[in-house]
DNA sequence: AGCACGCCGACT
DNA sequence: GTCGGCGTGCTC
């Protein structure tokens, strides 16, 4: 043994693998012998899989039984503050180990030797005859200083074959070379000037720099209004965290975002930081994965999944637009990023930054509590201001059937296209219409497969289900009756609500903007570009636009249905809906022109759309979290959803019912249980979902609770239980 | 997750 | 008599 860490040959190691096994196994160390921490190659039954020395082995085996370590893997070591990370992550969220593992593995070729590849740079050689190709390459390479690339990408920079390349390579005119493939990334200077902070900024900056050199982990909430310019402080936390020679992590909700968000790092940084979603492509992740490790990618911005890259020394994770229902992952393993970056920092002695102009009621509560420290935008940065906001009560507008825009708000988008300024309708609505109806027999479409109706996208002439993604062409004749030519739209979609706008303002250039209306990230990117610059007078959006795009000519928003978030029992339904009207009235108005908001309601006087109008926020959040606070609810309750699926109803609930039977376990902790009942979506994908909610006291030792709970289920069959510590709807 | 073992219906 | 269905259980 050399220390308490490095197992020498043939000594018992437990390995974790990322089968879904509910425990490390025990191996023997290879020749050479190993390390915690080592990713590992190992045999299991017939196969080889990933793994990592989890720690010494357990020795509950028969010796004779124990495989040894195939090889250890060209990676750094996990170090113990993932391990740690790890188990309680796994632990809270009640996913075995083994998936988390998984999590924190997804990177292709891991297991590859360090691979070599040849790059091409300018060399002081000149060729005997210089032609036009050649001169077109050597002509690139000059361009990019002494820079080197692959021999694909100079062959297209130039114009050329790669032929030509190559022949310049006797002349000395471009040299060869072996670089590893996977390169450190660049690296970011800090102390390049930043954009010129105003007086509330510098202050807000200087508290999260000085909190940054305390080194030990806090949590910032950040909150500023839309244009506060919030990004442009965590910025310098970032910079400081750079300084200090550590890791920055920056965690976005959208990919839409990160393309914008990228050229702001780069302008204050100087380089562009490591990017990582799910549209990177499978080389990079890899290098992104190893430099992660090595302490080579000094900030990486990215989605969720980014939270279980293998940081060497991270000191700052900013959780941006830290509200936003997507940093929930809503299937497979279900856990909440903005809550595992909080858990991944406290283990590791890093600074969380919660940036938002509408923090989620948690975080909230968690800075009401004084658990999180708080900071406040308060002024909009430059001249702007934020934009007046009225309702139109709907209820006093006379309005043609098939219509949506109401003569208030269609008078107020003349007055700004009068004055050459945008406008924007927001429907929170993909497609064409919400429901189908047919007029002979009244049934509407529904997904074959899902419970949920069928939303027909005009622009794809395809009926779509934003459950399950599937399509069918759009049907002439009804598929329950067979009347054909009976078949009618009902209620509004963005893109029938364009078409309302053509028909309103025929002499406006209108812009859609909604996620299926754009091939990929970066046509959308283009797409918001080219609007933002003034490519369109009206502007027509989901709730795509209400996240962080700059619309600087925009001085009018029509929110089309304010209503539309606050049906429904979902008890976060105020709180989305409040958030979700708030930013997309923070679009207008950015620049020098005073913005307006109008929203459309039936209901003036509830109480969410009055917080909304008057601006009240800190009223909004009282009230909603008195309302939790009575009803016993998170954040001032603890909540778990399970959920049980299978291809037939009866079974689902048999099950449903068993669990609710046999809840000794949970009132021992004093939690109730409530179910089963179908789940909000009770049919994804030909399956059919049943759910329980099980509800504690805060503090509650909820999950082992319902670990011992759950451990004598046998699923039989095609069943299927998932448990949501923490769900974001209830209904 | 795979893959083997194992116990009941339609074939040579 | 056998081939093969996929239900249950194991992998150090």
């Amino acid at each position: 043994m050399r220390g308490p860490e490095h197992f020498d040959e043939g000594d018992l190691v437990a390995v974790l693998t990322t089968q879904p096994l509910d425990r490390p196994l025990d191996y023997a160390a290879p020749e050479g012998g190993c390390w915690q921490g080592a990713f590992v190659e190992v045999p299991l039954g017939p196969r080889k899989v990933l793994g990592v020395v989890w720690g010494p082995g357990t020795g509950d085996v028969d010796r004779s039984r124990i495989r040894p370590v195939i090889r250890v893997l060209d990676a750094a070591p996990m170090r113990a503050e993932m391990q740690a990370f790890l188990t309680r992550a796994a632990d809270y969220t009640l996913t075995p180990l083994a998936a988390m593992l998984r999590l924190a593995t997804r990177a292709p070729g891991l297991g590859d030797p360090p691979s070599m590849r040849k790059v091409y740079r300018l060399g002081d050689g000149v060729p005997d005859r210089m032609t036009d190709a050649r001169r077109r390459v050597i002509a690139a390479l000059t361009d990019y200083g002494g820079l080197a690339f692959t021999l694909k990408e100079l062959a297209e920079m130039a114009g050329v074959t790669p032929s030509v390349v190559k022949g310049l390579i006797p002349h000395g005119a471009v040299i060869e070379e072996d670089t590893p493939r996977d390169l450190p990334l660049p690296p970011l200077d800090p102390d390049l000037p930043g954009k010129a902070l105003n007086a509330d900024q510098a202050v807000a900056a200087e508290a999260l720099r000085s909190a940054l050199r305390s080194g030990v982990y806090g949590t910032t909430l950040l909150k500023g209004v839309t244009g506060s310019g919030k990004t442009e402080v965590y910025l310098e936390a970032v910079a400081e965290c750079l300084r200090q020679g550590r890791q920055a992590l920056v965690l976005l909700p959208e990919i839409a975002l990160t393309a914008e968000f990228l050229t702001r790092v780069e302008a204050r940084f100087g380089a562009r930081p490591a990017e990582w979603h799910s549209g990177v492509t499978l080389t990079e992740r890899r290098r992104i994965w190893k430099m992660a490790g090595q302490g080579q990618a000094p900030l990486v911005v990215g989605a969720r999944s980014a939270l279980f890259l293998p940081f060497r020394d991270l000191g700052l994770i900013v959780v941006d637009e830290e509200h936003d229902t997507s940093y929930k992952q809503e299937d497979g393993v279900l856990y909440n990023a903005r809550d595992m970056a909080v858990l991944r920092a406290a283990i590791c002695g890093a600074r969380v930054i919660l940036a938002s102009a509408t923090p989620s009621l948690e975080s909230w509560a968690n800075a009401e509590a004084g658990k999180y420290d708080r900071l406040t935008l308060p002024a909009r940065f430059g001249a702007a201001v934020l934009p007046q906001m009225r309702a139109i009560d709907m209820r006093a507008e006379t309005m043609q059937a098939g219509t949506w825009v109401s003569p208030t708000l269609k008078a107020a988008v003349r007055e700004r296209l009068a004055r050459g300024e945008q406008a924007m309708l927001f429907l929170n609505r993909r497609g064409y219409a919400p429901v189908t109806l047919c007029r002979a027999c009244g049934q509407q479409i529904g997904c074959a497969q899902c419970d949920a109706r069928m939303v027909e996208h005009r622009f794809l002439k395809r009926l779509m289900c934003h459950q399950c993604g599937e399509t069918v062409p759009m049907p002439e004749a009804c598929p329950s009756c067979g009347a054909e030519g009976r078949l009618a739209p009902v209620g509004p979609g963005v893109e029938r609500l364009a078409e309302e706008a053509l028909a309103l303002f025929p002499e406006a250039r209108i812009a859609t903007l909604s996620s299926d209306l754009f091939s990929s990230a970066r046509a959308l990117k283009e797409g918001i570009e080219a609007i933002a610059s003034g490519g369109a007078d009206i502007i027509i959006g989901t709730q795509l636009v209400a996240k962080g795009h700059n619309f600087p000519l925009l001085t009018l928003v029509g929110v089309i249905d304010a209503d539309l978030g606050l049906q429904g029992s979902d008890l976060r339904a105020a709180e989305r809906t409040f958030q979700l009207m708030r930013q997309v009235a923070g679009r207008a108005g950015r620049a020098d022109k005073p913005g307006m908001a109008l929203l459309q309601t039936y209901q003036p006087e509830h109480a969410v759309i009055r917080a909304i109008l008057a601006g009240d926020e800190e009223g909004f959040w009282r009230a909603e979290a008195a309302e939790r606070q009575a009803a016993g609810v998170p954040p001032y309750g603890r909540m778990a959803g399970i959920i049980l699926s299978g291809p037939e109803v009866a079974p689902v609930f048999d099950l449903g019912n068993a669990l609710a039977r046999n809840d000794a376990p949970l009132r021992a902790i004093g939690a109730q249980v409530y179910g089963p009942a179908p789940a909000p979506i009770a049919r994804i994908r030909g399956r059919h979902r049943v759910r329980l909610l099980v509800k504690a006291v805060k503090g509650a030792p909820l999950q082992e609770a319902l670990a011992r709970w759950l451990a004598p289920v046998r699923l039989k069959g095609d069943l299927r239980l998932s448990v949501d510590i923490d769900p974001q709807s209830f209904l």
